[in-house]
DNA sequence: AATTATGACAACCGCTTTTTC
DNA sequence: TGAAAAAGCGGTTGTCATAAT
């Protein structure tokens, strides 16, 4: 039997559906084998894939391990400012698209951006005590927490910019988000009428005293950010 | 120092869509 | 053209590390 350019004993596959899987965290030698084989024989039809590689995984296992971790193009590490920004926009915009979104952060996976939006993002709803897709939860996003992160884009470009004898322009990646956050034809504009928007604008130039410039990685509000903002939500 | 709570991320599950034969 | 298999997707759960008590 030849699957894919592979071939593979049909003995072989009963007697693999017949044995017990692996589940659970991949060990080192799980990932070098699949790694090998994929360097070998390529990637694709995951079932077969994993019986001739002589892993005891599903095919659905073996394909997400590789697409989430083992690929070589993926990045890993903290979601950038820059990525954030996109995050934000693009969900806006199609919502829990997570693989259509990904396609737009190269080396970011659908599983990375969906954790990130379900620890960060949902966290921060549950800290306002409102649902992650309430109008207000969006258009604290939109026109507070957004406009924050662009603000903290361009400064650090600026910084880097003063700090160094090689001065490059600002990337188009930051223009290009820059514009996202204001793009007519994005989220904002339909869903929310500038009419509505008031009590929105208000809560910014309230909450601007307390964005004081406190600069950390992923976390745009402090504590006393969520306080503010729960006050205005509960009013 | 031990225990508990929390956060982050990896992995699995069930369903839908696409591809293959 | 229809059935079966494979692939893809989003939601959910499990595991581990770290912070808090």
């Amino acid at each position: 039997m030849e699957v894919g350019g592979r071939v593979c004993d049909p003995k072989s596959e009963e007697e693999t559906t017949m044995m017990d899987l692996r589940r659970g965290p991949w060990t080192v030698e799980e990932d070098l084998t699949l790694v090998n084989y994929i360097d070998k024989h390529g990637e694709g039809r995951w079932n077969s894939l994993a019986r001739c590689a002589g892993l005891k995984r599903t095919g659905k296992s073996c394909r997400l391990r590789w697409l989430n971790y083992l690929r070589p193009d993926v990045r890993r590490g903290n979601i950038t400012l820059e990525e954030q920004l996109l995050i934000l926009e693009l969900h806006s915009r199609w919502g829990n698209q997570w693989s259509k979104i990904a396609q737009h952060l190269p080396g970011r996976t659908d599983n990375e951006i969906k954790n990130y939006w379900r620890t960060r993002v949902q966290k921060h709803a549950k800290q306002l005590k409102c649902d992650v897709n309430s109008k207000q939860f969006k258009d604290t996003m939109r026109y507070l927490w957004m406009p924050r992160l662009v603000e903290r884009i361009q400064a650090a470009a600026a910084a880097a910019n003063t700090s160094t004898a090689q001065m490059s322009p600002p990337t188009a990646a930051a223009d290009n988000l820059s514009a996202a956050a204001s793009s007519s034809d994005s989220f904002a504009a339909q869903v929310s009428p500038a009419s509505d928007l008031t009590d929105y604008y208000k809560l910014s130039e309230f909450n601007s005293q307390w964005f004081d410039g406190g600069d950390t990685t992923d976390n745009l509000w402090n504590s006393e950010d969520i306080w503010c903002l729960q006050q205005q939500f509960n009013m």
